[in-house]
DNA sequence: GCCGTTTTCGGCCCGACTGTTTTCAGTCG
């Protein structure tokens, strides 16, 4: 039985070949579309599969269904290999080479017989490569220094990072005097968990001023494009950006397409184009019979959308997951913002592995003017952390009833307990009662199959101490994947026993994915949005937190630390009796 | 290969920049 993930990969790989090959470009793509489709399903495959359908599935027909089928059932595809037998394996890591495509690949194939990066460097080195119709000298150099420098440079940044890079560039743009407006877009306005590079929109009435600003600043390390309406450069820290400029009219327009996803353009551009309007990044257009008339101007993207019927739609949402449908029927939800928040219950202190003791912890969660703060530190299992021990946790117990008394905050004392490998707690039932909450994770025996972690991971949920599911998957986002786990059974475990699942706020974990979340919420599920904070100036990572589950399309009733203190007490009460 | 209020064929988003050309193909987003 193949993973869901294997298979998207080979119909992308698929993509790749197929493309080598020359083949229809609208038949490439709807390889593409079916491995994204795979990848964004929130049902169980298995359970498609077996009721056959599959072809349910936007983007994902007839053939594509019996491909995934056989994939998932046999493991492999005829089809498949066929292709790769009639593809050396290398050129895709060709097509990886910035400047390199298809067509590109294929000529130096043919050409030179190059078929690996190594044959690449050589050929490159050896002026080979310029000779060549279609490439040149500059083409040559550009193929020698990406080689050099791709092995370096590990391109995606965590969103958080990303963000915080972004800030002070978007300001000073702002305060050019020819720049009117200028917004963050791309990926980044998109809230994705990690991106690429970052993209920059602005609009001025001197462009050439503002690039020549862009692309001289001290951030800059290298130009890697410059025109008088895109520019690119390579930030020192190594991360990609991209600067376009509009006149002032176009703004809303190129502010809306470079936000993307570049899915949900299409699928906009293509309802626009049968109601009979052409939307560009440059405006929008009435097509009538040939000509194209101009239409007024439209200066938001909320009134972009409004020519089409639909409401607005926050960038969090533009990823094709059936925003433009729910906007045509009014049914955007009112996603939760930060200010709904009103404290936390995923926070550690120096008593395991925080840095913070717990007033301190306690004094900075008054400070942002929570209600309340849950702490909840490590098991004894987790040794790496310094793991509470029965007798340290009773103390600790102790210590938060005494201070929670004398301060203005209510402090709930919770524990993060180890999910041990066979799904047992990491304490006994009696200990766990003392507590206002239990978070249960897992921190240990990640290598364990599907099946094994799907039953080790619902046993926690059906233990009648545990609260809340912290981080589901284990993942470290550009670092570890996180383990394998059949998360729809778990999503109906959790609902089923009345458990609540975590979204980790922590930029490097985001989990459980905000892929999941609309469908789960839409079944019952309640959210937590936990910090995991470590230190006093973590407990901000909940507002990264509040951003995922925007993306996940949750709500304000969706998750539980909105909730006004009377109403959390009485909820876990309920839960913890 | 997908899809359908221009339905079972014939479309499928669209423009900027680069490098190599001398009007354009390829790549990228």
């Amino acid at each position: 039985m193949m993973k869901r993930e294997e298979i998207a990969e080979i119909l992308e790989e698929m993509a790749e070949l197929l493309e080598l090959k020359g083949e229809n470009p609208f038949r490439i793509r709807a390889y593409r579309n079916g491995a994204r489709a795979l990848r964004n399903l929130d049902a169980d495959l298995e359970q498609l599969i077996k009721e056959k359908k599959l072809t349910e599935i936007e983007g994902i027909g007839d053939h594509l269904a019996q491909k995934i089928s056989e994939l998932f059932l046999k493991g492999r595809l005829s089809e498949y290999e066929k292709l790769k037998r009639g593809t050396p394996q290398a050129l895709l890591e060709l097509l990886q080479v910035p400047g390199l495509g298809p067509k590109k690949v294929q000529t130096l194939y043919k050409k030179l017989k190059i078929r690996s990066l190594s044959d690449l460097k050589k050929a490159a080195a050896n002026g080979k490569i310029a000779k060549l119709a279609g490439f040149g000298k500059r083409s040559e150099a550009k193929i020698l220094e990406a080689l050099e420098t791709s092995e370096k440079q590990g391109t995606r940044r965590l969103w958080f990072d990303a963000m915080k890079e972004a800030r002070p560039i978007l300001d000073a743009l702002k305060k050019l005097k020819s720049v009117k407006k200028a917004e963050i877009a791309g990926s980044l306005r998109r809230r994705l968990e990690t991106v690429g590079d970052l993209d920059f929109i602005a609009s001025s009435s001197n462009p050439n001023a503002v690039m020549r600003w862009f692309t001289t600043q001290p951030f800059v390390k290298k130009i890697l494009s410059k025109g008088s309406a895109k520019s690119s450069i390579l930030l020192t820290s190594g991360i990609q950006a991209d600067l376009r400029l509009v006149p002032h009219s176009q703004f809303a327009f190129a502010l809306y397409y470079f936000t993307g996803s570049k899915e949900h353009n299409i699928r906009l551009r293509m309802q626009a184009l049968k109601r009979g309007w052409s939307l560009s990044e440059y405006g929008i257009e009435r097509i009538k019979k040939g000509a194209r008339l101009p239409t007024a101007k439209v200066d938001t993207e909320e009134k972009i959308l409004k020519l089409f019927g639909l409401s607005y739609i926050p960038p969090e949402l533009r990823e094709d997951q059936g925003e433009l449908k729910a906007a045509a029927e009014n049914k955007i939800p009112k996603l939760i913002v930060e200010g709904d928040i009103r404290g936390a219950l995923h926070c550690h202190t120096a008593a395991t592995d925080g840095r913070n003791s717990l007033k301190e912890m306690v004094s900075a969660a008054q400070k942002l003017g929570w209600e309340y703060i849950g702490i909840s530190d490590h098991s004894k299992s987790a040794f790496q952390a310094n793991g509470q021990s029965e007798e340290r946790l009773l103390a600790q117990i102790e210590e938060i009833r005494k201070l929670s008394k004398k301060s203005d905050i209510r402090i709930f004392a919770g524990i993060e307990c180890d999910i041990l490998p066979k799904g047992n707690l990491d304490f006994p039932e009696k200990v766990l009662k003392r507590l206002d909450y239990v978070i249960v994770s897992i921190h240990s025996s990640f290598q364990q199959d599907e099946k094994a972690m799907t039953k080790r991971l619902i046993r926690a949920i059906e233990h009648p101490c545990s609260t809340i599911i912290g981080h589901l998957t284990g993942r470290l986002l550009l670092k570890r994947k996180g383990y394998a786990l059949n998360i729809p059974k778990i999503i109906d475990a959790c609902i089923a026993n009345k458990k609540i699942v975590e979204l980790n706020g922590n930029p490097q974990r985001l989990d459980m994915d905000w892929r999941y979340w609309r469908a789960a919420a839409e079944k019952g599920l309640l959210c937590c949005i936990g910090p995991d904070a470590h230190a006093i100036d973590q407990l901000e990572f909940v507002n990264t937190g509040v951003q995922i589950a925007r993306k996940g399309w949750l709500r304000k009733e969706d998750v539980i630390n909105t909730l006004p203190l009377k109403k959390l007490e009485a909820l876990l009460k309920k839960m913890h009796p």
